[in-house]
DNA sequence: TCAGGTACCCACCTGAAGGTAAGTAGGCAT
DNA sequence: ATGCCTACTTACCTTCAGGTGGGTACCTGA
């Protein structure tokens, strides 16, 4: 489920990591979070171009479950919530950094495309 | 798809990395290799208790066609073939370390259990 | 002769991940 | 008084990853 996700039996520790960034938008809130240091719930949407706002707050519910991700609310109107990364969600960053120059070396090798604010644009739509 | 990834756009390193090693069984098989060097197939099947064949098999191929993953066949009776990490494999599988640690660290945390040998034996039959 | 081992392939099915679109509250600007 | 802003919630629907259970070819040993 994306609800509650399985936390173990793991085989490793690997496995126990790739569990909780498990989900298609959950590596992106990190880095987001980890660029901005702390960003509101619209500005989180509007930096993911293309995630749907159920999707959004279903990871950043997991994600805060899985002491990653401190949650914010400032009793204002309009509402205001802030999100930041927790030490956990610092640490856990850090240690996928190492995948992002793999990755990008990737990409120059099979030559793929980046997402665009144009195609964000589109997306948006 | 499970048989064709997304291949791109991706919003980053990290995305196109995770892209590739999305999938249940992937990190395993990764970590697989990277420990015996060169497994037959009914080895890695053995050594994750509880994978079906058909997901292996798709992984394996996935892997191989992303350059993750060499392919070697014996043409003999009882058939042979044997994986083994390319050169991305091994660098993936390097990238991918840190979060071991991380990883058993939140099992510990979070008191998860680990897989056994009892539990895969049981998973097994 | 028949089960057993190898490394697969194929068709079907289920459950869950994710998408879509609507609704909610309260205050503010037009 | 109507719409817009915020950060959500809810219900419904589609898609697809992954599981299940069969079949294949070929040889070996009992």
């Amino acid at each position: 489920m994306a609800t509650s996700a399985r936390r173990g039996p793991y085989f490793c520790g690997i496995d126990a990591a790739m569990d909780v960034v498990a989900g298609k938008w959950k590596c992106l809130i990190l880095w987001e979070l980890h660029n901005y240091g702390t960003r509101r719930f619209g500005e989180l949407r509007r930096g993911l171009p293309g995630v749907s706002e159920k999707m959004l707050i279903q990871h950043l519910r997991e994600m805060e479950e899985d002491g990653l991700v401190h949650r914010e609310v400032y009793r204002e109107v309009p509402p205001k919530v802030e999100y930041s990364l927790t030490e956990h969600g610092v640490s856990l960053n850090a240690a996928l950094a190492l995948l992002g120059p793999w990755g990008t070396e990737r990409m120059r090798r099979i030559g793929a495309e980046k997402v665009s604010v144009d195609v964000a644009a589109t997306v948006r739509r």
